[in-house]
DNA sequence: ACACAATGTGAATTCTTCGTGAATACCGCC
DNA sequence: GGCGGTATTCACGAAGAATTCACATTGTGT
């Protein structure tokens, strides 16, 4: 369950903000006073924190500074003036993005799911080695032959982007011989039952239907 | 499959622009006269253009300008004297990139990469990444199937305008298949629902009575 | 030369997607 | 309101893709 740090002391906009977000499936927890964030985070450790500018007890940009010090949680701000924005940029404080009032939930949820996701940007877990042509996934070594190797290779060379067949053949061999399509079907079935055992109930390797495969990120 | 289009009126320089972007899996067209242009990208919507400064029969300047009254598609601008494109630039004409001769065509080709990479945005919060077959809006990942991802391309390649039925079948296919009008309105409809579930309550596909579809801002 | 693993292939099987026509709801105009 | 044309929706058959399998072939090490 991903977890998101509200802290917000305008207690109608916390709700609805908290609403929103779990509604999407977010585990949230709010916080009115500037004081018992950086404690509560270091305690805790959420995946995302929404900070509010302007609080009491205690600055949001004091928070920042401070959260950043211990943690690399990604952090949304939020600030009720636009002409702000440009001196925080300007600051560097370490926040990842920047919302500013009176702004459409809809934006900010956006902005949540896309941060998020950034975070678990290269494959999770999947460590190519080309001397040694071994591949590990989470740590467990994958037993893979040759041209498997070269595949996943191939489609690791960029996560989430659609490889088709013909293109996968040219990265598989040097020379160019000529072989059937579903000699690509062949080796992605046998690649993906090596990583279904090294991660289960998961499949990395995804099928575009009528254009190739990609990895999934 | 990626669709170039290159408006150059020396042949052997668009051969051979061509031949490397095809070895890169695009698909390419040449266009050698000016006049010919916009109105090939009106009709066939290509998905990036390649757009020499000078030209018989019109200006690449002007036809710049013309393409952007209709189109978001990306224009990489090709020019002879490097002192252009200062000048160029501040015109803001709207083209998403520079290149001056002579170029190395691995610049050339890095370039078209890279834009094509960075996605488009044409709506807010509708993003289209043609290299790995994903749309997403609002930050979540549409599940399209490769019609549907092929509809809302061209939908997005102008957003606003209005795409009569037939328009839209050009778009649809390579080959000039004969398909009903009826088709348009089932994918239209699957179109609809998908987006709907990204961001419910809001119909971003209208319906223009007697004319087509479009894109709703 | 032998055993054995890896590779490529075509065919069988299972799934998805596509296109269509018919039923229904809707629009604009007389 | 009624009418002709238009849009929406649905379900189904056909086409096409993906997946899997068994087997022939090739390659490797002993």
């Amino acid at each position: 369950m991903t977890r998101i740090l509200i802290v917000e002391d305008e207690p109608k906009l916390a709700a609805l903000e908290a609403d929103y977000l779990k509604s999407e499936g977010y585990e949230t927890h709010v916080i009115a006073n500037g004081l018992e964030a950086a404690p509560w985070v270091r305690a805790n450790v959420p995946d995302l924190i929404l900070l509010d500018l302007m609080l009491p007890g205690r600055d949001g940009l004091d928070i920042c500074r401070d959260i950043r010090t211990f943690s690399d949680v990604p952090i949304v701000m939020v600030t009720a003036k636009v002409e702000e924005i440009d001196r925080l940029v300007g600051l560097d404080l370490g926040a990842d993005d920047y919302v500013c009032k009176p702004f459409s939930i809809r934006e900010l949820v956006a902005r949540v799911r896309a941060i998020l996701r950034r975070g678990r940007a290269p494959i999770a877990g999947l460590t190519l080695n080309d001397e040694k042509h071994e591949a590990q996934l989470d740590g467990r070594t994958l037993d893979l032959t040759p041209v498997e190797f070269r595949l996943l290779r191939a489609l690791a060379s960029a996560p989430g982007r659609v490889f088709p067949r013909d293109r996968l053949l040219e990265q598989l061999y040097e020379d160019h011989r000529v072989v059937t399509d579903r000699t690509v079907d062949a080796h992605v079935k046998n690649l993906r039952r090596k990583l279904g055992e090294a991660r289960p109930g998961e499949d990395l390797v995804r099928s575009i239907y009528g254009v190739g495969y990609k990895l999934e990120l």
